[in-house]
This record gives structure tokens, sequence and C-alpha cells, in this order.
DNA sequence: CCTTGAGTTGAAGTGCACTTCAACTCACAG
DNA sequence: CTGTGAGTTGAAGTGCACTTCAACTCAAGG
């Protein structure tokens, strides 16, 4: 077994095309050495980075963060169980927090359904200190809070 | 109280900037009348649509799927709560699949937190059947399951 | 040596959900 | 009548996470 890894057996092994890692690398997230012919080899750690990286996207988190917790890493060693394990732990406030978020949205929709009154404004909508919205222009991916004082009817 | 809403008026009631507002009009999500002047003026059973669209997008469904849905509504009568109820009741599934997953996203992280493995492949990674990504180009929101044979070391 | 599949690059394109801008008009208080 | 703030439009821009493309080079088998 070899200890490196071309690009499109990172791809395979990782389930991420060929030019998302090539993205990436250009993001910071991952590395790769060269060949003499100029190819990518990628040290079997990468793997590790790259599942990582999938997961923390599953949480909701974006690139340029996990770029932020990957560079937190131990530059020195190969990053240990307990780096990786600390890693993820930093996600697990941010997963409860969607988790509850769309576990309250779901109860309220039930009681909406029940009277189809779609009057979130005392149910999912006008929860301040639920909304996590960025600022600036462009796509967001949260949704910012509605007036406090707003009323369906 | 007047029976229909300027477009200042629904944003600040729903919450939703005049832009996006706009933006939904020119998608078929919502309409509104014009005055003399050109002015877009809202009857006050858009409000209930624009929050139909907020809660909407929270459980993940796409403009193009709300639109789908709202277009299914009766177009002859206001609609009923009933009729709500029912679009509501529709992203039921949508909402408890995506908390099935996160929530075992987060017990699988909590496994692996104990041993730092991040071997997801025997946990949240490797679900085929969990996955919903679209196709074709573009950005992807949901992720597309790694290859069925992949192990991290 | 030749072919073939895999890899390389930078630039541009894509999908989504908006926002911003410039140049204009409308509504209404004083 | 004149500001002023709210509204109008189409076109272009934005952020994110990639993908696609063209034109090229590399690696390995026959």
């Amino acid at each position: 077994m070899q200890d490196s890894l071309t690009i499109g057996e990172l791809s395979v092994r990782s389930g991420v095309a060929p030019s998302a890692l090539r993205y990436y690398e250009r993001l910071g997230l991952i590395r790769a050495d060269r060949t003499g012919g100029n190819q990518r080899r990628y040290a079997r750690a990468e793997l590790r980075r790259v599942a990582f990286i999938r997961i923390s996207q599953q949480v909701g988190v974006s690139l340029d963060e996990i770029r932020a917790a990957l560079d937190s890493l131990p530059e020195a060693r190969t990053p240990s169980p307990q780096d990786w394990a600390r890693l993820s732990a930093s996600w697990r406030g941010r997963l409860d927090e969607r988790i509850r978020l769309l576990t309250r949205l779901r109860d309220d929709l039930d009681g909406c359904i029940g009277c189809g009154c779609l009057s979130l404004q005392r149910c999912a909508l006008n929860n301040p200190e639920d909304t996590l919205a960025g600022e600036g222009p462009g796509a967001r991916l949260v949704l910012p809070r509605p007036a406090e004082d707003a009323t369906l009817t």
C-alpha cells in the first residue's frame, strides 16, 4: 500500500470530485506534494481532513470557518485522534442548535397544521435569539428575523 | 385598518426586504395589485404567503419548489386554514428527514469524538440512502455520497 | 514510440437567493 | 408648490461552493 494518493484516488476514496479537491487546496483546506511531473500526491492524512470537511459542511459550517478550524491543528505532527476529537466537538454546539431549531419548527408546524393558522409569529419565526444570520450582501443561508411587532392578520 | 399593504409595510410585517419581495413576485411566489401610480399594493392574504415561504425555506425547500406548492392553492378563493395546513403538512417528511440526518450525525460525531477516529465511513457519510443531492452543475446543498468501498486509513 | 487515460492550469460559467445601483416617479406634509 | 421619503424599473453585482472548458503535459502499458 502506497503512502500517497493521486487526486483521482483521493476523489474516489473521499467521494469528493477532483475539481472540488483542487478548490479546497486553493482555499488552503488541504495540501498536496508534487511529483517531478507536477502532479499532486496526497498524504494519507489528507483523507481525514477531507472527511472532516464534509462532516463540517453537513453541520452547516462554511468552508472559511472549516479552514480556520483546520488551521488550529498542529502543523509539526500528524494530528492525533484527540486533535480531531477536539475539532469535531467544537461543532457540537452548532449541531445541537440546528437540531433544536428544526425540531421546534416541526413542533410549531404540527401545532399550526392542526388549525391551519400558519401564525408562526408566535411560533417559529418570531424568535430573535434563534437567528444566526450573517451580515452584508449576498445569499443568506439563515433567515433574518421578522419585525418584533409582526402579526399575520 | 386598510385592506392592502405597501411594499414597505409588507416588508416590515414579514421581516423580508422589499428587494426580496419584488424578487418573489418575479418568480411568481406572491402577487400585488397596482395603484394608479404603478405602486404595489398587497392584499393581506399575501402576508400569509410570505410567512409560508420563509417557513418553507427553513425546512430547506427551494423557492422553485415553494412556488410549485403555492401554485397548488385554489386560485378562485382565499386559501382556507385547511389549505395552509395541507401545504405545511407536505413539508413534514422533509423536516423529519433533515432532523433525523442531523441527529444521526450528532450521535455519530459523539461516538467518533470519543475515539477521535473520524471514521465516518461507517457513520455519517457512508449512507447512500440518505443523500438527497440534486443533479447537474452548480452549487449543491446536500452532499453526494462517497464511494461504497471508501475507508479512511 | 505510440496511444490512452489521468493530471495540470487559469479563466469563465453555474445555481441559488438575493442586493445594489442609477435614474426615475409617486404620495403626502407643510 | 416644494421637499422628502417611499416606490418604480432593468441591469448588474454578490457570496458561496463548486464545475466546466480548452489547451496542454504526464504516466504507464503494449
